[in-house]
DNA sequence: TGTGAAATTTAATGGCG
DNA sequence: CGCCATTAAATTTCACA
């Protein structure tokens, strides 16, 4: 199902993604827009589900997560499944990724120091081969294509 | 500089993460704060950094992208600092991670279908070397981990 | 820092072009 | 689909503990 967002929509998914606490009122406002009708079209953005959530980006660096990494893993028979079933017991895996390829998973940690990297490798080892580097920067950018049909609900 | 949180703040941050758009009363309501007192930890959460900002999530596959992949890419010489300066030209690149290890950057990058990705990777030759694995699933896991002192402004 | 109350703004709903 | 008007709820601000 492919679902086709006209103008407003995609400017008013511009604004969230920057802003997610907007008031209807102040969105409205700026794509020129009533209150009622930027509301009802939010409300069909996340009935939808072209809104997942609303969320928060936290800085850990701020908390005293110094460290990024990417860890892939290679597995033997199905130490995956294992592996994806205790992914809880991992509290500093914030993604995992199933690809093809190479390596089986791509997980991204947030880490302490280089002790709390050697601790997380020591726990993964049991379930497989980890690989890791170290995430240096991040260039992140938010863009979404430009269709030009009103989204029905 | 680290910021340590208290439980309050915790439990912010997490209610935050899974509906940014909560009232400050509703938040209140949930840890047992007032609703001033719910707004003032949120703002300085905001004025120290640690919310980043907040957002949205877009399910990109209701929009037509039903494709996303991860793309390693090595380079010669500075053409790593040309590819970057550049990023604005890819606009199916999500992400841009620079690592250590193998390869020089790890992209995220969102796309319609393959003839999509094979017009991607032609772009991306004359910068490098790319190397493209398909995402076929993703378990997204969001954690903050407990202290328990207050956050000052 | 937290609470409670008053003034302002926003959200939610329903009727109408 | 969108606008406007009305009522309910939330935000903001401030005095006080």
């Amino acid at each position: 199902m492919k679902i086709t967002l006209d103008d407003f929509d995609h400017k008013i998914l511009q604004i969230l993604e920057q802003n997610a606490r907007l008031s209807y009122a102040e969105i409205g406002r700026i794509i020129s827009l009533s209150q009622s009708a930027t509301k009802e079209r939010v409300m069909n953005l996340v009935d939808n589900g072209i809104i997942r959530r609303f969320s928060v980006e936290v800085d850990y660096r701020k908390l005293g997560y110094d460290l990024k990494v990417l860890i892939s893993m290679k597995f033997k028979n199905d130490d995956f499944r294992k592996f994806t079933a205790d992914l809880e017991k991992f509290p500093e895996i914030v993604t995992c990724k199933r690809v093809t390829g190479e390596y089986c998973l791509i997980t991204e940690c947030i880490l302490q120091d280089s002790s709390h990297l050697e601790n997380l490798i020591d726990r993964l080892i049991p379930y497989g081969i980890p690989t890791t580097s170290i995430q240096l920067s991040e260039i992140s950018l938010q863009k979404i294509k430009s269709n030009t049909k009103r989204l029905k609900r």
